[in-house]
DNA sequence: GCGCGGCTCTATAACGTTATACAGGCGATG
DNA sequence: CATCGCCTGTATAACGTTATAGAGCCGCGC
């Protein structure tokens, strides 16, 4: 453990600053004596101190990313991307649970680990723009899916409104008319807002009625809400013929209740999904799903975050939209079937 | 950020040291200046940095889960679990994938990280004993899962062979004969070998034949595996009428290729897995399992090597082994059917 | 009156690194 | 030949904290 810089540079009869130029390259240094100090170094095995390093950096090399539910698998995914890029760049990525929870948002948002890491992603769910622009503090931020808009940070996001009827669109597509959708807003969630929207427009731009009683309100978005709120859609007297969830999980929660029930999918009830899980391609039946560029998300996130933290980018905060694709599976009929 | 221990020295009118000790209680303070000091702490918002605290202290209060992947839901699960643990012990945890790669496996053991975090939970795949034995310095470490026995470090795991035989057993008692196991050793890991044994040992303990047709490698352990393997099973001309998955993501895609051949589960094919992640609790049918106390494992998993950093633990390497249950669900059929 | 122990508090040296200021040598330039 | 600048390398002051040694004060016993 306590091999230093100090060992290293006695060992090659040189300076301590010598030394640290050898390793991190601030100056140049002779080609002989970098030959001596690189091979004191190889024979004993100095790896530098971070904890020392960043503490005169003023950066730990650490970033975080914070998402509502690390058991959600989109997010998983997610992070394994982002992970991998960050690692790319010299960084460590530290996962936050904030459990969808307002306060442990805040905190995060207000800098409780700024000592800790350099920056933060955020996939913000119980906060909104006013709760951003209050942060004074806390380092380079970017927010990743939906929820604040117009703020001053750089965010990514898939273009909610359009993914909404671009699966509404398909439903209508294979014959659709009683069109539900699960996962409405519970309060101050604004991507539910925004698919919300997506689903109205659509509707409305085919001339179909838009029906309160099929929309269902779920407190989060699991397959459990998925499960219970699809079971109340069965029993009205009138059941719909195709179901758009807010998100893959709540969909296969449907898909669950949809079985108990004795319904065929897609025959009887057509389901559309967010998010392309990789559970989505191998339920049963496989699920229909609008599939975000989750490479494109993760890996743009990060590199937007690095580039703040070394404040190689100084443009103004930009927001992209990132791609999304529909993914057609069983649940919305095989193509050509 | 700028407001450190200075700072609030000088405003309580006292020196670097008494702040010190009155935030970590070294050493005792009077109770006026200790007052005065909380008061000017309150007002001025300090919190101490942690690098710096870190590094005069040897310890950085981040410790680290390092998992083979993960968008497999039984590690983002306990991970969930492990997080929360760890942030009430005021530790923060970073996690780690290696992604099942030897390379990282091994460097992660010879500390690749070593300045960063105070210990390492591992769940290895690809190393074995002599690999860990070999290890000389790193820090703390835990290990959790299967994979290597008798070393000398705290060990958290199920009774694997156990667990195995508890599946079997059930699967003999709704009346299977040929059952398949899915996710044989690829070689070096020994937890497939172990659920291996307990698969043979439950066999011939109910007179059954071993029939190495039954028996599907795969190189690893996801839906994608389970299900081509499961294709291959049910090409077989007397193909088995019970399958025991490694865990629950090969039994998922044993799901899918049975819903493909037209196969009834559990009619015509019964499916035993091990995890009990959510998944299986809402698939199609849902999925009978060997359900491990994961709150137990994540959270103990934690405690020790907390305990091994701050020293207070001092006794020889512990092997935990935690409890696991049988979950009964429909792939099994359900109870009394 | 002097020394001694107990109690608070202070001054300061680390921890291992990086960035700044500086020193010496040497070739090129005026 | 003196001056300038470049090139290498060194010495050292931070970064913000904690642990150690010790300073001042007070009361008590000899």
């Amino acid at each position: 453990m306590g091999v230093n810089l100090k060992d290293i540079a006695q060992r090659a009869g040189v300076s301590l600053a010598t030394v640290s130029n050898v390793v991190n390259g601030y100056r140049p240094v002779g080609e002989r004596t970098r030959q001596r100090v690189q091979q004191a170094i190889d024979e004993l095995g100095y790896s530098p101190n971070l904890g020392a390093r960043h503490l005169r950096r003023g950066r730990t090399g650490l970033i975080a990313l914070a998402v509502p539910e690390l058991t959600n698998p989109y997010f998983a995914e997610l992070a394994e991307i982002a992970i991998a890029e960050a690692a790319g760049l010299g960084y460590t990525l530290v996962m936050e649970n904030t459990a969808a929870d307002r306060e442990t948002e805040l905190a995060l948002l207000a800098g409780s680990r700024r000592h800790i890491i350099d920056g933060l992603i955020l996939s913000p769910v119980r906060i909104g723009r006013e709760e951003v622009l209050a942060r004074t503090s806390g380092g380079p931020l970017v927010l990743i899916g939906e929820g604040v808009h117009d703020v001053p940070h750089d965010h990514i996001a898939i273009d909610n409104v359009a993914a909404s009827q671009a699966a509404i669109q398909h439903l209508v597509e294979i014959g659709r008319r009683r069109i539900a959708f699960i996962g409405a807003a519970g309060g101050d969630r604004q991507s539910a807002h925004l698919r919300m929207r997506g689903y109205r427009d659509a509707l409305a731009s085919y001339s179909l009625p838009f029906r309160s009683e099929l929309v269902a309100r779920t407190d989060e978005f699991s397959r459990l809400e998925g499960m219970r709120t699809m079971r109340d859609l069965l029993a009205l007297d009138d059941p719909p013929d195709a179901v758009f969830a807010y998100n893959d999980l709540i969909a296969i929660g449907a898909f669950r209740a949809l079985a108990e029930a004795g319904c065929r999918v897609p025959e009887d009830v057509a389901v559309v999904g967010i998010d392309d899980i990789e559970e989505g391609r191998f339920s049963s039946p496989t699920l229909t799903t609008i599939a975000p560029d989750k490479e494109e998300i993760g890996r743009l996130a990060v590199r937007r975050l690095v580039a703040r933290i070394e404040g190689t980018e100084v443009a103004a905060p930009l927001t992209v939209q990132t791609p999304f694709r529909l993914v057609r599976r069983e649940s919305t009929g095989t193509p050509g079937g």
